[in-house]
RNA sequence: GCCCGUGUGGUGAAAUUGGUAGACGCAAUGGACUCAAAAUCCAUCGACGCGAGUCAUAUCGGUUCGAGUCCGAUCACGGGCACCA
């Protein structure tokens, strides 16, 4: 006669453990398919956060709806399991970070398997597995092959703590997201890929996919399309010139001088002797400077005049060539022609170091500040008069016809830079000369007494000596001793998932077919730049090759909110207002975390925790399971319908449907608790009423879900019974209620027939005593009506 | 600085997308049951007012018969990008 949780849960965890095939047999291709997943999680020593089950509890609620509805489900998880605490780990206690990685991982899965969810854990897959990294070390081979992988030399984000070179998503304020140490720019030989090369088509397709519109918009940024033109200038007195990149060629007739980067090869070759010794100087400061120091020297322009004059080409002035660090190398030319009157940069600029302004849009105060709006062009030859658009086709002709630029786009993004100086992580597959042949691999990460850094500041693989230094196709040779980064592993584990023993290929091909793309996929908005785009990279180029049948591989993506501490503060131990699971699942059950992760409020937002509500949804479980478990309440289960409760029972089932379907769950419980007050109120309730109650509350409580499944006498379980179904007959009413309102002000509700017409409405509503008393002596100038609704009476 | 969000009771939040603001939950208060307590059940619960009513969705203005919802301005908070030419 009361809710043991404890006994309950752990009876139907030992029973879904030992009848695994229930949520593993994923093999009936023909009933239509629903494929969906969390990111998996990187498997910390500290164990699942509060966070974590709530997204897992939103997808595991997906799927076991998906289930009962008659889709083939498919739902696994995996570990993200390469990663830099493991190795700090190892460093520290000299074991191997492999040892960490399992123990961590089965802790992370008996978490889960606490919770409830209905995990095929026959497809459980990590990344730091040679059986996995093998695929991934022959994904990279395949973009090595296609000229995807690059070993250039470039400036990389070098980090000096952590000894290793970070991507740009892994840098947060000119600090390294992990640890927070300084990093800077540095010249170096890397791994790189070639996203840049797929930036348009990874635009193009954020048109076809469900993604939260912020985080489309995100990635939009972060590849920075622009579209412009390049245009040609000589060097004045010389043969050399060089190119620059402008989205306003039209301003071309304002560009008054031009700003080379320091980096830029063109700049000691036209540097005259006099200005030769300022310019090293400010080259050599230029590259002390790290990323920090850049940005916070933004507001301040320097700069250093070389002595060299360029040619305008549309009208032959001569115009001075600058140098500064408010040109980027690495973006389009590295070079800009800068139009100082309508760019607040060169504004800027000019004015500090007195440079010529020409306005050549009218309107704006140029003697003030910069004019950025639109406007007639003036002083502008052929361009006079014309606006914005007219004016930069008509100079992308000119340019093109007298052969001095071109139209062009230009993308932000930059490669993805493909090698750490670290151990734990995928070795890349190559040597100085070849990559390794597909029969070789995995190669599989060496055993090292020691894995901090050696002593030059290099990977710690340098010191397995044996295992760098090979005779490889009769050439003595020596590995590459960069490790991939974490992102690796992770851009295409959806795949893997589908196919997770394959031994032949990544996956099988019709296997993909069937499954992909993921239908679901829940996970924090941190990722919504670097791992999302990642993954969409490589499963755009394994399309293009062939090898998945969908360019993109996420139709639905979704960012849970995150879960607060009851203070309202991010959770964290130096606040002290860590909540663990197992000690919330110990106290309430693991149903009623589940119930009320998912009543806090809607699945995107982030909300403070609160023990009260933990109280509120377990007292949800015990109204509802009291039906069964107490005598009393059990004679309250009919087998006649007394159709009291039809139509509140087809709503619910329409809302919580629908609301389960567009992860609207906050909304959907409440439906559910109004159902359950209303047979309070009733006394009894219908039987399969009261069973489809329990299909949809076994959802998002699956343990109590089957216990109650049970003693009604049911010997299947509960997670394959058919979804309860609206009628939707059921949902038209006799009466409706409608409000009625005078100058827009509610007066009064009356009940009508549904569907009543206008007329029959007026005839009501102005013969209620309640209204006429209000409207004696005034004039009724309008009467709206609105069907099922509402009446206003507009009097004066 | 630029881009994108958000702002509703004591509190977490609802609101059929322009139609009865505050559903559902938490906390609180009163009552029933109990020797008593817990649990449970029932009731009340935006503010002011005895009342009829009046005022209330960050602030100010607009559109509309009607605005939490649409438009404009302002303020506050959150997230992203950051000299990208």
């Amino acid at each position: 006669m009361s809710y043991d949780y404890l006994n309950i849960e752990k009876k139907w965890q030992n029973y879904w453990k030992k009848h695994q095939t229930y949520f593993c047999d994923t093999s009936d291709f023909s009933k239509p398919k629903y494929y969906a997943i969390d990111m998996f999680p990187y498997p910390s020593g500290q164990g699942l956060h509060v966070g974590h089950p709530e997204g897992y509890t939103a997808t595991d609620i997906v799927c076991r709806m998906k289930r009962m509805q008659g889709f083939n489900v498919l739902h696994p998880m995996g570990f993200d399991s390469f990663g830099l605490p493991a190795e700090q780990y190892a460093i520290k206690t000299g074991n191997h970070p492999e040892e960490f990685t399992l123990k961590n991982i089965e802790n992370f899965k008996r978490q889960m398997e606490m919770l409830g969810f209905s995990i095929d854990w026959t497809k459980q897959i990590s990344t730091c597995d040679p059986s996995y990294y093998r695929w991934t070390q022959w994904i990279f081979k395949q973009l090595l092959n296609d000229g995807y992988a690059k070993l250039i030399d470039m400036p990389v984000n070098w980090c000096e703590e952590l000894g290793t070179v970070l991507a740009n998503d892994e840098i947060i304020d000119g600090k390294s997201e992990r640890g927070g140490y300084p990093v800077i720019r540095k010249n170096m030989k890397q791994w790189v890929l070639d996203i840049p090369k797929y930036a348009e088509a990874l635009l193009d397709g954020l048109n076809k996919v469900d993604f939260p519109e912020s985080t489309k918009e995100m990635q939009r940024n972060w590849i920075g399309k622009s579209e412009g033109a390049l245009v040609d200038f000589m060097v004045d007195n010389s043969d050399q010139k060089f190119t620059v990149f402008t989205t306003r060629c039209d301003t071309l007739f304002g560009a008054t001088y031009c700003v080379l980067a320091p980096e830029h090869p063109l700049v000691n070759k036209i540097v005259t002797s006099l200005q030769k010794e300022a310019i090293d100087e400010y080259i050599f400061q230029a590259s002390k400077k790290s990323d920090l120091e850049r940005t916070e020297l933004a507001k301040d322009k320097t700069g250093v005049f070389t002595g060299a004059y360029a040619v305008n080409p549309v009208n032959n002035k001569k115009i001075p060539i600058w140098i500064s660090d408010y040109v980027l190398a690495s973006y389009g030319c590295g070079a800009i022609m800068a139009v100082p009157a309508h760019d607040e940069r060169d504004y800027a600029f000019a004015k500090k170091f007195n440079l010529e302004i020409i306005p050549v849009l009218d309107g704006g105060d140029i003697t003030k500040e910069a004019y950025v709006g639109d406007g007639p062009h003036i002083n502008s030859c052929f361009l006079n008069g014309m606006n914005k658009e007219q004016a930069i086709s008509t100079m992308i002709k000119y340019l093109e016809e007298h052969h001095i630029g071109q139209k062009k786009v230009n993308y932000k993004i930059r490669e993805w830079i493909f090698a750490r100086q670290r151990y734990w992580g995928e070795p890349i597959p190559v040597d100085e000369i070849i990559s390794l042949d597909d029969q070789d691999l995995p190669l599989v990460l060496p055993l090292l007494d020691d894995y901090g850094r050696s002593k030059d500041g290099k990977s710690p693989l340098e010191k397995a000596t044996e295992w760098v230094n090979i005779t490889y196709h009769g050439k003595k040779v020596k590995r590459e001793t960069s490790t991939m980064p974490g992102s690796a592993g992770s851009s295409w584990y959806f795949l893997r998932y589908i196919d997770p023993n394959n031994d032949k290929c990544f996956a099988d091909y019709n296997k993909l077919k069937h499954w992909m793309p993921v239908d679901l996929y829940i996970g924090g908005s941190e990722h919504a730049v670097g791992h999302l785009l990642y993954s969409r990279f490589w499963n755009h180029y394994l399309f293009d090759k062939g090898l998945v049948p969908y360019d993109e591989p996420f139709k639905k993506l979704f960012h849970q909110g995150m879960i607060l501490g009851e203070n309202g503060e991010k959770m964290s131990k130096s606040r002290g207002n860590v909540v663990n699971p197992d000690d919330v699942v110990k106290n309430y059950g693991a149903d009623s975390l589940r119930l009320y992760e998912m009543f806090m409020g809607p699945l995107e937002a982030s909300l403070p925790w609160s023990m009260g509500g933990l109280d509120g949804a377990k007292r949800f479980i015990e109204r509802v399971y009291r039906f069964v478990d107490d005598q009393t309440l059990n004679k309250r289960l009919t087998s006649e319908n007394d159709n009291k409760l039809d139509y509140i029972y087809n709503f619910t089932v329409k809302k919580v449907t629908s609301d389960y379907e567009s992860l609207q769950f906050n909304t959907a419980i409440s439906q559910m608790m109004i159902f359950v007050n209303e047979i309070y109120k009733q006394c009894q309730v219908y039987l399969p009423y009261y069973e489809g109650l329990v299909k949809m509350l076994a959802c998002i409580c699956p343990h109590i879900g089957e216990e109650i499944w049970e003693k009604l006498g049911h010997k299947e379980l509960i997670d394959f019974e058919p979804w309860p179904v609206c009628d939707e007959s059921k949902l038209t009413l006799d009466e409706v209620d409608i409000a009625i309102q005078i100058n827009g002000k509610l007066r009064a509700t009356v009940k009508v027939k549904n569907n009543s017409t206008e007329d029959e409405i007026k005839d009501i509503v102005l013969h209620l005593d309640s209204i006429t008393s209000r409207i004696d002596g005034k004039q009724i100038k309008k009467v709206i009506v609105i069907k099922n609704k509402i009446v206003n009476i507009v009097a004066i």
